[in-house]
RNA sequence: GGGCGUAUAGCUCAGCUGGCUAGAGCACCUCGCUUACACCGAGGGGGUCGCGGGUUCGAGUCCCUCUACGCCCACCA
């Protein structure tokens, strides 16, 4: 081993371990208890940020945790194809200053290619952090079987009534061409202009004169006396687009404090306008397009920008002598989330899921409303947010909750499902569920072979089939297709004699024309030319990937009415599930082997989406909204999992356990999948929710780019270790608390693992031909019952703090059990003689204790000791060794150690020099005199009646009792110095005792055991007061 | 405007249901390259726990007021 730990030669190649060991997949038909989380997906188009890594550390810890106490865990990866987000950065890419300057098409294909190459990058920096992901169970929020579930849940909703689409008053944002939610909006405090504008006799003020164009109500409140009488008449007014005729509004809105207590209003475009216009059922006039110019209202301004019109109107006004006077004024101006541009409040038609809405949830027949059943997670106790007060925050979210616009114009999204008909009526897509099947076996598949195309079924085959059709016949099946091979027609002529069904040979269906190789033996070399993502040998041959893609589009657009079945084989079924999870394929091979049918017969079904146009005559025109990135990612917890077609992984693992993410999407997200889960599975998706901070810097103050203060967490790994980053954001934080980190702190927990490593390499190099299955956990001598039940300690430390989701408690119990007992005194210890086999078996035991919060060190230190291993799969360390006497005994030596110590570095003695010294007054024989000595770098100590007389050495009362004697040479003065001060310290330790004892109240009203345990106190320390007046007195 | 949080050593923070002399890491001072580790070891200095009240035998810990900072929600032009 090293000298130092060097973590860039190991973490790699281990978790390269870890994958291709395929232990990572969790087991569905595993008997043990499940244990779930759902990885919050990053966008595919981001980097991996310091917020990415406290998720990934804290999830991991308590991934593996869990698996180390008896659980079956499931940690779901993916990544969000984060709708808006996603838009404008590949529009920013492409150079378009709006996404119409491209297709649809060619703009979706560059998204997607953008996306693809992004999703490796993230997903591979995931790995640096060692998270123990179930990769074969990866999903993307945007791929086949997101898209399904989406539209299963949209169905639902619109057939409970609680999707609705209406013109409503929403926000604009202009940049991205899109409505956004009201939750998307951001809020900043900005100073602008607030202007008094002339309005015929009256005195208006806004911040928004470019709107004062069109207006025709001039409201005031109506218990204003200035203005009461003149409620219900009309006068004429110059704006700056011409004369306009307006009414006198009386309405409550009005705050007669402010200003003149006089405005006129921007029906369609301000939320409070709009609601006044509606209560008054005034006309609604749009002065802004969504392109963001005004129209053609605003006279002189039409055309322009929000801003440049605003320029120009006051220009105008101050012309006409209108303006009144102009004062700056601070107030909050709405932004987009994601572009950062201001929001118009426009009126628009949107489509809104409806919160309050009462409906008949199917689970438990009783009528309901999603703002219900979403404030009853919490409310009800069956989802625990931490930090509580989480809680009630969230409790004002809901009840505070308006109905959710869920539409957007953009085209990176989910389509919204809906056709229309020239009548205006409302068309659904029609989900069909497919089956695809793998033939029964073949002569070939039986003797290994690459298929020559015509080998018949063997006898099993046609078993198989016979089963198959056994199992096709509970589907309802109504249209049966084949590939053109034998051996799936042969199986599709069973299938179809039992079902009674016609089938059809589709030739798009086939498994790859393999030419020359057909009939040969299969071996390595020819799987992996088999799932290669693109062929090169033989021009005139597609890729295997574009080749099936081109069959799934068949079958998605010329399927019927009906469920289908499709016989095919295991590459087909592969790369259909390849390309329904959106995975251009980093290694085919390995998600061939986690997704490829097992057998031969076995049925993957498949959910699409058909356009209803297939099934009718008349025209229809499909809806080109597509919905807010939110609405598919509130299905991460179930439709990952198999909702709605079910499955095993749907009845094993739903619902998931804990949902850990930043609290700042506790409303986008966790509350969405909440009321998502709840609906449609009648079950809410997750017990707990565990919110953890933001990541600011070492003083605390927000990353920004702006300031400069960010830290990559690559770099961070690269330079410390990914166990020292995954410390640095654990310990010393508290659920929803920043989270503060620099490179010191890091560092600090670097040399943590570093220490670690060499408490291994000390263990080694006492333990070098040592068997580990001699290896005993069994203390004998002092030091080993000493650090047993310490050991025993710290571990019901770290698993309580654990299954209580107390991580940092965990870590820093770790780290000073490790450091401060393990290291510096056991270890210590164990140079006077340790029994080799239970040094090499109390560190195994370390390592596991550590194993979940730093899996790097502890699985290279446990092959470097023992050989390679899992540690992930071995039980969570339970020791039973609390001992009590050999807890006090050791006490006693450390307390005669670090007094010796204090006396050398007060004399500059330095650890070299050996002490004779006497002990009387309290029992140390035997291994503790051994201990002392060693520890305490003693020549000899002598236990003694009374001490020696000397005429000079140094006398310690111990903390314990006993007095020591210490023979050295010393500076009177400097004793002198020592006495008068520890003095100091037991007077003021006696006073505060005395203090207490004087009050009655006290020894009446205390616990008796307390107030004995501070008389014992009292007694003690004025013993030792005695003792050290006494020395203090000899010297003068 | 409403709500929440935080104020503890020079810095960043622990301190669970109130109970021994208030802790850690980093920084600082002194000494030491003692054969696991200088990414180390030994020792040390440093805090009237934001202010003021209250409850209690006892409060950093519970309650109230105030002050400062931070966050969330609302959004009167």
């Amino acid at each position: 081993m090293e000298k130092a730990y060097e973590h860039g030669r190991f973490e790699d190649g281990l978790y390269a371990r870890w994958e291709a060991s395929g232990k990572m997949r969790a087991n569905a038909q595993s008997e043990k208890p499940p244990f779930v989380i759902p990885l919050p997906p990053p966008n595919v188009t981001g980097q991996l940020h310091l917020g990415h890594a406290a998720m990934l550390a804290i999830e991991d810890i308590l991934i593996r945790f869990k698996a180390m106490t008896g659980h079956e865990v499931l940690w779901l990866p993916g990544t969000d194809h984060a709708a808006i987000a996603t838009e404008n950065v590949v529009r920013k890419k492409l150079g378009l200053q709006k996404r119409d300057e491209m297709p649809k098409e060619e703009f979706m294909r560059e998204a997607r290619k953008f996306a693809a190459g992004s999703h490796d990058t993230i997903v591979n920096q995931m790995k640096k952090m060692g998270a123990w992901l179930d990769w074969s169970r990866e999903s993307y929020t945007f791929d086949a079987d997101r898209n399904f579930a989406v539209n299963a849940v949209f169905r639902q909703l619109y057939d409970d009534g609680l999707i609705e689409r209406g013109y409503r008053m929403i926000n604009w944002s202009v940049d991205a061409q899109s409505v956004i939610a009201d939750d998307e909006v951001e809020w900043e405090e900005r100073t602008e202009t607030l202007y008094h504008i002339q309005c015929g006799e009256f005195v208006i003020s806004t911040v928004r004169p470019e709107t004062k164009c069109a207006d025709s109500a001039m409201v005031v409140n109506p218990e204003d006396p200035r203005y009461k009488h003149l409620i219900g008449q009309k006068f004429t007014a110059m704006t700056y687009a011409g004369e306009r005729e307006f009414h006198v509004i009386g309405d409550e809105h009005i705050d007669p404090e402010f200003g003149s207590g006089a405005m006129t209003i921007s029906t369609a475009h301000d939320a409070n306008d709009y609601a006044i216009a509606k209560r008054h059922d005034l006309p609604f006039v749009t002065k802004i397009g969504f392109d963001g110019r005004m129209t053609d209202v605003a006279g002189p301004c039409a055309g322009m920008t929000v801003m440049a019109a605003r320029e120009k109107s006051v220009a105008v006004m101050r012309e006409m002598g209108l303006i009144v006077k102009e004062e700056t004024y601070p107030h909050n101006v709405p932004l987009c989330y994601r572009t950062g541009c201001v929001i118009e409040p426009m009126l628009s038609d949107q489509w809104f899921v409806v919160v309050e809405k009462p409906f008949t949830d199917r689970h438990t027949g009783e009528t309901t409303t999603l703002k219900q059943l979403t404030a009853d997670a919490v409310r009800g106790g069956e989802v625990r947010i931490i930090p509580e007060r989480f809680e009630k925050t969230y409790f004002s979210w809901i009840d505070n909750l308006l109905d959710w616009c869920i539409s957007r114009q953009i085209w990176w999204g989910h389509s919204i499902p809906i056709w229309y008909d020239a009548q205006g009526g409302v068309h659904h897509g029609v989900a069909k569920e497919i089956c695809l099947v793998r033939h029964g076996e073949s002569e070939d598949n039986a003797a290994n072979r690459v298929q020559r195309d015509d080998t018949p079924l063997t006898a099993a085959g046609r078993a198989q089939a016979e089963a198959l059709a056994e199992e096709l016949a509970q589907k309802n099946i109504t249209k049966l297709v084949t590939s053109p091979l034998r051996r799936a027609v042969e199986t599709a002529e069973i299938v179809s004699a039992k079902l009674g069904l016609e089938y059809t040979v589709v030739d798009d269906w086939a498994t790859i024309d393999l030419g020359g190789l057909k009939g040969e033996a299969r071996t390595e070399d020819l799987s992996a030319l088999f799932y290669a993502e693109e062929r090169t040998e033989g021009e005139t041959v597609e890729s295997f990937r574009q080749r099936i893609a081109g069959a799934y589009a068949v079958l998605k657009q010329t399927a019927t009415a009906g469920n289908i079945a499709v016989i095919a084989h295991r590459s087909v079924a592969t790369m259909v599930q390849l390309i329904r999870r959106d995975r251009p394929n980093s290694d085919m091979k390995a998600v061939a082997r986690d997704h490829g049918f097992g057998a031969y017969g076995d049925v993957l079904e498949l959910g699409v989406i058909q356009s209803p146009q297939l099934y009718t005559e008349e025209p229809l025109r499909a809806e080109e909204d597509t919905l807010d990135t939110w609405f598919s990612s509130a299905l991460w917890p179930v439709s990952p999992l198999g909702w709605p077609q079910g499955g095993e992984d749907f009845a094993k693992f739903y619902p998931a356990d804990v949902l850990e993410t930043g609290h700042d999407i506790l409303f986008f997200w966790v509350a969405r999948m909440i009321m998502f889960g709840r609906y449609l599975t009648g079950e809410y998706p997750f017990h707990t929710v565990y919110l953890h901070g933001l990541v600011c810097d070492a003083k605390g103050k927000k990353m920004s780019k702006s300031k400069g203060n960010g830290i990559d967490p690559l770099e961070m790994i690269a330079q410390y270790g990914a166990d020292a980053v995954r410390l640095s954001l654990v310990v010393g934080s508290t659920p929803g608390n920043n989270i503060p980190i620099g490179p010191e702190k890091i560092g600090g927990y670097r040399n943590f693992v570093n220490k670690l490593w060499n408490a291994v390499r000390f263990v080694q190099m006492k333990t070098e031909g040592v068997a580990m299955t001699a290896a005993t956990l069994q203390p004998e001598s002092l030091a080993e019952r000493w650090v047993g039940s310490r050991f025993t300690v710290a571990q019901e430390r770290v698993r309580t703090a654990l299954q209580g989701y107390e991580i940092s408690r965990a870590g820093d119990t770790i780290y000073h059990f490790v450091w401060d007992e393990y290291c510096a005194w056991f270890l210590e210890s164990a140079k006077a003689g340790v029994r080799p086999v239970y040094l090499l078996g109390l560190m195994g035991e370390v390592l596991k204790l550590v194993h979940p919060l730093c899996p790097f060190i502890t699985e290279t230190c446990w092959g470097e000791l023992y050989g390679e291993a899992c540690l992930l799969e071995m039980d969570f360390p339970k020791l039973t060794l609390k001992d009590e006497v050999a807890e006090a005994e050791f006490a006693l030596v450390q307390g005669l150690v670090t007094a010796v110590r204090q006396v050398r570095a007060n004399l500059g003695v330095g650890p070299r020099e050996k002490l004779e010294t006497y002990l009387s007054g309290v029992n140390c024989s035997g291994e503790m005199a051994t201990l002392a000595e060693v520890l305490g770098g003693l020549g000899q100590l002598t236990v003694v009646e009374t001490l020696p007389e000397l005429d000079h050495g140094v006398r310690v009362e111990l903390d314990h009792g006993g007095t020591l004697l210490i023979d050295v040479p010393y500076d009177a003065d400097a004793e002198r110095e020592r006495l008068d001060k520890e003095l100091a310290q037991l007077d003021k330790q006696r006073g505060g005792l005395e203090g207490r004892l004087a009050n009655p109240k006290y020894t009446e009203k205390a616990p008796p055991a307390l107030v004995q345990q501070t008389r014992d106190q009292l007694t003690a320390v004025n013993e030792k007061i005695t003792k050290v007046r006494a020395q203090r007195a000899e010297l003068g």
